[in-house]
DNA sequence: CAATCTTGTGAAAACTGAATCATATGTCAA
DNA sequence: TTGACATATGATTCAGTTTTCACAAGATTG
């Protein structure tokens, strides 16, 4: 019952005014370097709008760690639509997740600064994230388009892997293609290193 | 010319009792939620005494993020020592960063929270990280224990897929035994899950 | 065009914690 | 014992911050 909702269309834009305005700030300073008065400013609204629509600066920052957990899911699930098999899903996965950290620096590091401002709710983003790869990882050895395998090992190399190639790539340096760097890692991945 | 270093043995107990304690502190607490009174009170010493040592919360927080990455590269080192070869190696040095992670779960989350307290030490630790992956891949390449392929973006893969199966399986949860979880990772990095 | 609901306002209250500084205490050499 | 220097103290200053609140403005309904 925390977050208030508008009941009208002129209050549901506010709302997002909002958290856009947020979204900016807590991506460009940083969490605690970001306070409700800066949110507001960005927003052109006055700062005791912001406790119309939240109660706290937490509840606006794990609202935006959950938004921002869709549009990754949609963005990367868009982008694996039509893999061949289990390997190609991979690396189109992992094309499409540096191209999110590119394009989306703010929204990935709100999701990295969850892990010690809001822990549950990165810990949530993650774990979810998780599932998804068990599953698609398990059911691609059944078809046999990949080995047998420890499926939580996999998933979770995988994911860190991904997440430090999108932070390597995506945030710190964009020198180099995705489609380059997806190439190196999942040949890595799907053939193996040793000779 | 920043932090004040003691002249005497005295001076240098007390420094290390500050450090000490703002280890646990921030490991604990995290570094917003941290106070120097916080730092103090554990290190039972006056508020003013961190300041003949600190000129600020954020000089003691970039002292610790150094002192963690001397103490991870050297537990490292040591058990990755008399590795016969460099999958050997690999396999070795992620039980090794999966154990420091569960053992030292405070210094762990301090180098993670660093990507958002003071992110030029955080980059720092990663790309030294990085720097020695790279020759480490590039020599073994060459000696022909491991295939020919781009090393920087395998290094950062490798430096990914520690970290999370680090935090996923050394400070989340420590059910299952670090080996177990380095075999499953490292079977697929060397020989990869292609059929 | 009231009456009523939702939304918007910004000054001010209440609070927080970093950093300072004048002063006190400990240590040691001459 | 004295002087000189390093170390330790904590109340106070200072620069913010979040949150509240009484009121104003806008929208909607009968």
């Amino acid at each position: 019952m925390s977050s208030k909702s508008p009941k009208t269309a002129r209050g549901q834009r506010t709302r997002n005014k909002l958290l856009e305005a947020a979204e900016l700030a807590f991506g460009e300073d940083g969490f605690h370097a970001t306070s409700i008065g800066d949110i507001t400013r960005r927003a052109s609204v006055a700062l005791g709008t912001f406790y119309v629509y939240f109660d706290s600066k937490d509840e606006i920052f794990r609202a935006l760690v959950a938004h921002m957990g869709h549009m990754v899911r949609a963005w990367i699930a868009e982008r694996v639509e039509g893999a061949t098999d289990r390997i190609d899903a991979e690396r189109k996965g992992l094309i499409a997740y540096i191209e999110f950290a590119r394009s989306h620096q703010n929204l990935y590091r709100i999701i990295e600064e969850a892990q010690f401002v809001a822990p549950d709710a990165h810990k949530a983003h993650y774990q979810r994230f998780a599932e998804g790869y068990k599953r698609n990882l398990g059911d691609a050895a059944e078809r046999g388009e990949i080995t047998e395998g420890d499926v939580s090992t996999r998933a979770w190399a995988l994911i860190g892997m991904s997440v430090f190639l999108g932070l390597r790539f995506g945030v710190w340096g964009t020198e180099r293609p995705a489609e380059e760097i997806a190439d190196a890692a999942i040949a890595m991945i799907s053939e193996g290193i040793r000779p």
